[in-house]
This record gives C-alpha cells, sequence and structure tokens, in this order.
DNA sequence: CAAACACATAAGCATACATTTATATGGCTG
DNA sequence: CAGCCATATAAATGTATGCTTATGTGTTTG
C-alpha cells in the first residue's frame, strides 16, 4: 500500500475552499488587478489609470479580492495602496493561464 | 537586462482566458465531479450515486466543464464516460487548495 | 417494436454578480 | 475650516448562473 507522493491525497481537498479562490480569479478585471499587482504594490488611483476602469468598480473589486485575502491594504496619506498577499497568487494564475492555453489549443492530451 | 526565469512574464498573461479556466473552477459540484474524476474516468450515474447530487445537475456540470474543455467524453453502449482531460487539472486544484488554506489560516505573508 | 434504462435538454425560477451613477467618508492643504 | 483630492460605499439595473421539474433522445433487451 503505497501513497501518492507529489500530490496531495485528492480526498482531501475541500471543493469550499477551492471554489472560494476560484471565484475570485473569475473577473476578467480583478485578474488585471492582480497581474498589476505583481509588479509592486499600487494605489486605487494609478490602478484605475492603467487599467482604465472606473474608480468605484476598481475599489469593488478590490474590496472582493480582500475579502478573498489575496491583497494587503496599507494606507498612506490620502493614498490607499494594495499589494499581492502571496507570491504564489501570481504562480497560480501563470499555470492556469499555461493550462488554458494548451486546453484552447487542442493539445490536450499526451 | 535579465528576464524573470521561472514565470512567464505576468504581461503576457490573457485574462479572458485565465477566467474562463476560473469560472469552470469556481463551482463545488463541478470540483467534486472533477475530483471525482482523478481517480479514473466515470460515468454520469456513477457520478450522480457518488456525489449525491440529481441526474440532470450532473450532466449540467459535465456539459459546463466539456465546455471549458476539462474533461473528455467517450461513450459506451448506454452508458456516457467523462474523463479529466488534463493531469494538470488536478495539480491547479491541489495548489489552489493549498493556498486558499494557507490564505484561510492567514499565514499569508512570509 | 415496446418497455426500461442512461443520459441530455428545455423551461422556469431564484440568486449572485458585474457595472454604473450618485453620494459619502477621510485626509491634506491653503 | 473650507475646499480638494483619494477612496469607499449605496442604490439601482441588467445579466449570468445554479438548481429543479419536466420532457426528449438514444440504446439495449425482452
Amino acid at each position: 500500500m503505497q501513497k501518492v507522493p507529489i500530490l496531495k491525497n485528492i480526498s482531501t481537498i475541500d471543493p469550499r475552499t477551492v471554489s472560494f479562490l476560484a471565484k475570485a480569479l473569475a473577473d476578467e478585471n480583478r485578474l488585471r488587478i492582480l497581474m498589476a499587482l505583481a509588479t509592486g504594490k499600487k494605489s486605487v488611483s494609478t490602478l484605475v489609470t492603467d487599467l482604465a476602469i472606473s474608480q468605484p468598480l476598481a475599489s469593488h473589486h478590490l474590496r472582493e479580492l480582500k475579502r478573498a485575502l489575496l491583497v494587503t491594504v496599507e494606507r498612506r496619506g490620502p493614498f490607499v495602496y494594495y499589494e499581492l498577499a502571496d507570491c504564489r497568487i501570481e504562480e497560480i494564475v501563470a499555470t492556469m493561464h499555461g493550462l488554458a492555453v494548451d486546453l484552447l489549443a487542442n493539445r490536450t492530451t499526451f
């Protein structure tokens, strides 16, 4: 009787937890925010101009990302800076992109 | 001028593509189906009894997973077997679970 | 070919979510 | 403290999504 070494036993995974994360990553604008934050912490106004979205929409999504624990907040003067809470977020997004691109290219089966 | 070696340049990532995948992973029942398929291909009726969901609901989500290219379909007699389209799906779900668990445990900053 | 089984689809409904517009809060500066 | 800037929140709306109930399609077997 030998256990699978690399991957966590699939049955120990809580779908609610994964769904919680996946929902946060399921929106294009939230992903664009996360990608923008990958190069370092940024203020709301910077994100608004960089991503060309409205300020309330940025605040709304940042709130969601904070709720999902994906970003941390830091106030400095009148500015509010958001930062990626964990570097693995970038990795996961990149990995998902790689898989999605392959799937869409029909190079799914090896 | 040196490029980041490990990760794909973040700016090359298409948020629409990632969102497409994330949406498919954002539902608990779809995740449960994928986890059930991690141990091998299964028929709809097997999934229905294993996951204790209604047959139309299972078909509905399997259709979504197929649309997202995450599963492949194979008919054998009256049975229809679904299978994970790519082994990386399991890895990504496991990685997401690991991150989500850590985030929820407030061990986000290193 | 008729009945039974496996699965898919359609319609309907309730809820969740993304977005906009409008307004409020909070901090800085004159 | 008055006005401005940065951000947050609220309300409103349209749309997407998950789920159930009901029905259709396809396959096997008697």
